[in-house]
DNA sequence: TCTAGTCGTAACCATATTTGTTACAACACT
DNA sequence: AGTGTTGTAACAAATATGGTTACGACTAGA
């Protein structure tokens, strides 16, 4: 499967902010944050603008400008930050529709999306069950 | 998400083999199953290649060759059929390792990391759910 | 033994997604 | 006016999936 990190790069943006804010800072800018996350500052700001459109961050521009939370870290769960940047569904039905007039490949589709909305209910539940404050207090118990 | 159909593919593959077999067929070939799939005969035998490796179908060659189950429609689901073709969790860590003399570039990984298993394990409980008699039941429903 | 049909697999291309990078205009604080 | 940062476009690289052609390996049956 298409490994994809987007969601980890995003909890790791936004509980770097939640820290560097509760330490006295107002707004953290995309250059600090991709030095944490070890990649390019420009990743950051597409990712951040992701998470603005879902009103989880908001920015300020010009000097003394970047990045500041719009929500506590309690108030936002892993599937709030999922939903702002997974677009797709995590499977697929068939690229090129089945054969209409086998039995099979008729009725597979409604059967296989029953399921996959099961499946992603489930992966959605899990996910909501974490907020960005347990994501940081279990960071800072690692550490 | 690079939405991925092999699950899909995989799923009406096998309940294709198991009605086709049902209805008093010995074997069926990877041309008359991309048939009813609308693909390439060599996209099906790639994937029942990796199905033969986890043990649900075998496969006889030579003149009035084909595939067949292993195993009743019943006794295998949907997890079964991921397990047997999925490699990598849907999930990724950083790709390059993020700063480790940062508390949250040091931390994060084994916390999203336990997050990610409860994902998967919650991921695969449903579809543990599904048999692929399951499946073949409501297919015949729908038609 | 020959023939025909199918598997098994390699090789290659097309497409899509993610990630990284450079570049630069827009903006606002001092 | 100068400076630092956002916002965004453009492009390249890497990876995964899916489609296609090609061909040797194999075996049932003539």
């Amino acid at each position: 499967m298409s490994a994809n990190s987007r969601l980890t790069i995003a909890a790791h943006t936004l509980t770097w902010i939640g820290l560097y804010q509760r330490r006295g800072h107002e707004v953290a800018t995309s250059e600090q944050i991709a030095t944490s996350v070890n990649t390019n500052p420009v990743v950051i700001r597409r990712l951040l603008g992701e998470l603005r459109k879902a009103g989880l961050v908001d920015s300020r521009r010009g000097a003394g400008a970047g990045w500041m939370l719009s929500r506590d870290l309690a108030s936002i769960t892993l599937l709030d930050v999922y939903q702002a940047i997974e677009s797709g569904p995590v499977f697929a039905l068939h690229r090129a529709a089945p054969d209409p007039g086998c039995v099979v490949g008729h009725g597979i589709g409604p059967v296989m999306t029953a399921v996959y909305d099961d499946v992603e209910a489930a992966l959605r539940g899990e996910l909501a069950k974490t907020t960005l404050e347990d994501v940081l207090r279990d960071v800072l118990k690692v550490a």
